[in-house]
DNA sequence: CATATAGGGGACAAAATTATCCCCGGAGGA
DNA sequence: TCCTCCGGGGATAATTTTGTCCCCTATATG
């Protein structure tokens, strides 16, 4: 993994969580999860702009911190299932506002980034 | 402003979520100037782990999404107010929780970063 | 043989974000 | 005069995160 030149602020809260949700995918990922998209392939489906490549890592991540699991059937064709731990269990309700109000205020925040680029002309 | 070259999922809510609160700064910024620290020399001596510079980038992308607003004094020496939007406001229940979450799992998150480190012995 | 599915990852390039450094105006105090 | 405080920002470097490309095992199917 990527080590860290700038140390993390152990102290406060919000870097926690951040540290946490603060990849890309991450949110979507545990979302997609929470609902039963648990397969990698299924994953990838889901989110199709990213990459296998990346969306492993932050599953990786994801595991790391134990907010999800990975259960490996060993079988061929090979068979993984994601499941949302305990703890991974409470971050639901926070992601599901943060897509809430991301779903309210698309409207109002797309004008503001298309009005962006248009003053580019 | 950087102009990105990967286009926003604009129909993504948590895309959304993101794009306002994804600085590094920004949920801190917001939580701050909510309990009343409004001044730039005021929330810059309270992220003393954050530079002036970075701050004002930040603080200016929250103001182009109206999530918060700037109040400048025409004086001498200058000063500066910013409060929070009616809109910015809708955020608070989501950096509280963010906040609390990040702080009831410190002691975890900790140790598993702490371990992390060692590992490379 | 070629392609598909299922899973995974190394090496490297590019994009995006933060940080560093230094400068500005103008007032006030030692 | 020199330093401090208040506010702000350009230029550039460093850091961090994502993306791209290609290769791997093994089975099944056209």
């Amino acid at each position: 993994m990527y080590e860290k030149k700038i140390p993390l602020p152990l102290e406060c809260g919000l870097a926690m969580t951040r540290e946490i949700l603060g990849g890309k995918w991450k949110p979507n990922l545990l979302l997609a999860i929470s609902v039963g998209i648990n397969r990698p392939s299924q994953l990838h489906r889901e989110i199709p702009t990213s990459t296998k490549r990346v969306l492993n890592l932050q599953l990786k991540e994801l595991e790391e911190f134990e907010m999800i699991e990975k259960k490996i059937y060993h079988q061929l064709p090979p068979k993984v299932e994601y499941s949302l731990t305990e703890r991974g269990e409470t971050l639901m309700p926070i992601l599901r506002q943060m897509n809430e109000w991301g779903d309210k205020n698309r409207p109002f925040i797309k004008s503001i980034i298309l009005n962006r680029t248009k003053a580019l002309d």
